[in-house]
RNA sequence: GGGCGGGUACCGAAGUGGUCAAACGGGGCUGACUGUAGAUCAGCAGGCGUACGCCUACAGGGGUUCGAAUCCUCUCCCGCCCA
């Protein structure tokens, strides 16, 4: 019986970073109590990532125990975008954005949770008539001194960098959504212990049993090091082809392959150590060990025939040097003497003919096959010639027009 | 209200009268090599002209000067501190 409960609960939190207050929630997991989990995204870009499936992965391993997940849609905080590790106060999303891509978060949600028993909410449905009187009673509950703890906030201030006001009610809203919800547990990256625990006084001043907190780590981004954003240009969104994730995932660092396998793959725990090992000790080749994890992470949003066939067409076009299943047409002139920087411009490879005439210089185009090597030489691409810039970057001559 | 510091290319940041299309770092791009779009090394990097050149650009306007990102002046914007 025991026995049962502390598997459960090992279960629960396997591969967390923190659980406050850890002894209590273990008590409550033993009683047999079906707890409501929270976790919040908020819609500040139009696609979830992979960043956000780590704790989406956890959530679904409640979920599957029984525990009721309820995802808060953060309609609200979007708009302030969270401040969490940033050193600079970002532009507030208008509304329109934020509806849209809201509208468009709702299906990728699920593309990991069973949408049954998913209780989906928005902050809209209790800040839309707030008012003033409601911000003033919830800023009432907290000290700025509190609030300036927040790293972020204390490293800004410490290099007199700005922080928008609006900023500091980051933490407040999403603090005041698990009272709304009434949460008993909630979920987020390391780097929103601030904001869970802010939540847990904030429900405890407005006389509700503060939740638990659990943190899970932050993946890295592509880049290797920096938090996975949208912003960054470095993330790998849910639901983009499965040939573009699996060329995002064959360009990480090689470090970053175990954090991979062990954050967003469903690979057997064995397979992982296996792999992880080998790398280690030379005996896996890195390459081979973060092809299969490209494979495995693509498998969960494409299914395995998908990601295998993205794998094949990597190889075929980067390491055989192929061409591509599908290459873009551009509607260019041929069977005629043009210059080729004008082509290159007009077929979208270059932004200049300058831009062009280097391209060509460095010797990284190539006209079906064959390196073009002088720019001031006129070429005639026959219809349907396929043009290269770089290692893949491919156009397809329109018919002679 | 007072004091101080700023606004430079995609981002960060040098430059404070000519040699500045503007250092350096990041990011981007190309090549070599390879294990891939990774690592490493090398290179490119406003636009137009096949060179010499011209045009546009250092928040905006006006000015000084043979010559201004650099000096003066006004305007706009931002930050910090003190009230």
């Amino acid at each position: 019986m025991d026995d049962g409960a502390d598997r459960h609960l090992r279960e629960l939190l396997d591969g967390t970073v923190d659980c406050v207050p850890g002894e209590q929630l273990a008590e409550r997991v033993r009683r047999g109590e079906r707890l409501r989990i929270k976790w919040g995204i908020d819609p500040s870009a139009p696609d979830i990532h992979l960043g956000h499936t780590v704790p989406m992965r956890l959530l679904r391993r409640w979920q599957r125990r029984g525990h009721r997940p309820v995802v808060i849609i953060g309609d609200v905080t979007a708009r302030i975008g969270d401040p969490s590790g940033r050193s600079a106060t970002r532009p507030q999303l208008e509304p329109e954005a934020v509806e849209a891509n809201a509208a468009t978060y709702l299906d990728q949600l699920f593309c990991l949770l069973d949408p049954a028993g998913v209780e989906v909410r928005r902050q809209s449905e209790w800040f839309q008539d707030f008012g003033l009187e409601g911000m003033l009673r919830l800023a009432g509950s907290v000290t700025v001194a509190q609030l300036l703890q927040r790293d972020d906030f204390a490293s800004r201030m410490g290099r007199q960098h700005p922080i928008g006001l609006h900023e500091l009610f980051y933490p407040l809203l999403q603090g005041y959504d698990s009272i709304a919800v009434a949460a008993d547990v909630e979920l987020g990256g390391t780097d929103q212990l601030f904001n869970l625990l802010l939540a847990r006084e904030l429900q405890a001043s407005a006389g509700q049993p503060p939740q638990a907190i659990v943190t899970v780590p932050l993946l890295e981004g592509l880049d290797g090091h920096r938090k996975m954003s949208k912003s960054l240009g470095n993330a790998v969104a849910v639901r983009a082809p499965a040939t573009e994730q699996y060329g995002q995932l064959m360009s990480l660092p090689d470090p970053s392959v175990g954090p991979y396998l062990r954050l967003v793959t469903d690979l057997p725990e064995a397979r992982q150590t296996a792999l992880r090992e080998g790398m280690a000790d030379g005996s896996v080749n890195p390459r081979a060990a973060k092809a299969e994890m490209a494979r495995a992470v693509v498998s969960v949003f494409h299914g395995p025939e998908a990601a295998a066939r993205a794998a094949a067409e990597f190889d075929r076009v980067h390491r055989g040097h192929g061409l591509p299943a599908t290459i873009p047409e551009a509607p260019v002139l041929t069977g005629m003497e043009q210059d080729v920087r004008q082509v290159l411009v007009l077929a979208g490879l270059a932004r200049s003919r300058g831009e062009a005439a280097r391209l060509v210089t460095q010797g990284g185009v190539t006209l079906d096959g064959a390196r073009v090597t002088d720019w001031r030489i006129p070429i005639a691409p026959p219809p349907g010639a396929v043009l290269q810039v770089g290692p893949r970057r491919f156009v397809r001559l329109g018919r002679a027009g």
